[in-house]
DNA sequence: AAACAAACCTGTGCGC
DNA sequence: TGCGCACAGGTTTGTT
């Protein structure tokens, strides 16, 4: 489910309620959202420890503790944090309960971790062991809104990757965050077909895209993610993104093109995923 | 090396 | 109404 602009929603609803306050106590449920460590290992880490700060890299939520250690979030297809009131009912495929002491000025809250699918994960480690717990996190590449993000970056990454453009854009070691959904939304407005090679575009193309993640990313972050149907996606006070609205391409097949009002929007298939896009306006 | 398929799970929506 | 199948926002692993 969520993509970069889902989990910077995330990111900052954590700023707002979590950033700051102590975790009296945790609760593992499901063993399988913290199998890369062990139930007990996130009991240690997590335990009375003050969440310092919320950062995110990709897709990855990365929240500093006070000990020095790190907590990362991975929600995968369809995890979710939320936070509640003590005491409220969890809802189904609550895996991980983080108690929030009291502050000044706030009630004691619980953090949940929810996740029905269950790829999703929850773990704690310390910089010596990042290369052997989360090796992956080194392998990331530019964030397109967190890092400085040119043209020239995108026209070198792009130039070293074989394949279809846009699986080289849902590749995380080249731009980490972008997923399906933003895929076929960024290639719409780049006015580019998602089986373009990208060694065969100009410089000035690459900039048009560069231009087109950066507008399409900023603007569903803007609009607070977006909720499809199921309305698995919600941010941390449950409340549905927006950007579904914009949409113009994705969930779209068969419907008409809303740009060119021609065409209507076409479906294939980009390394096992489902692409739509407009055969009249992407070239 | 690189491209693709399968795997990990559960829930939902659709056709019959 | 009920049943079975296809499919879903991600990533890793194994196979051609």
């Amino acid at each position: 489910m969520p993509e970069l602009p889902e989990v910077e929603t995330v990111r900052r609803g954590l700023v707002k309620h979590v950033v700051g306050r102590r975790i009296e106590r945790v609760e593992v449920g499901r063993l399988r959202t913290v199998r890369r460590t062990s139930r007990e290992a996130l009991i240690d880490g997590l335990s009375g420890v003050v969440i310092t700060s919320a950062g995110r890299r990709g897709k990855y939520l990365l929240c500093e503790l006070d000990s020095g250690e790190t907590m990362m979030i991975h929600l995968r297809m369809s995890g979710q944090v939320l936070v509640s009131p003590r005491g409220a009912t969890r809802p189904p495929h609550t895996h991980v309960v983080l108690h929030l002491a009291a502050t000044a000025t706030q009630q004691p809250q619980e953090l949940w971790f929810v996740d029905p699918r269950t790829f999703g994960e929850v773990v704690v480690f310390d910089s010596a062991q990042a290369s052997v717990i989360v090796p992956e996190l080194a392998r990331l590449g530019i964030d397109p809104i967190a890092d400085e993000f040119t043209p020239e970056m995108l026209f070198e990454r792009l130039h070293k990757k074989r394949g279809k453009l846009k699986s080289v854009l849902l590749d995380q070691s080249v731009v980490a965050g972008i997923g399906n959904i933003y895929a076929d939304e960024i290639l719409h407005l780049a006015k580019l077909r998602p089986d373009r090679v990208p060694l065969q575009l100009a410089r000035a193309t690459v900039t048009r895209l560069h231009g087109a993640i950066v507008s399409v990313l900023r603007a569903a972050v803007e609009a607070g993610g977006s909720t499809l149907r199921d309305t698995q996606y919600v941010d941390l006070e449950g409340d549905t993104g927006n950007f579904q609205d914009q949409h113009r391409v994705y969930g779209r097949a068969g419907e008409q093109c809303l740009t060119c009002g021609v065409a209507r929007i076409s479906q294939t298939t980009v390394s096992g995923r489902t692409t739509c896009y407009c055969r009249i306006c992407q070239r």
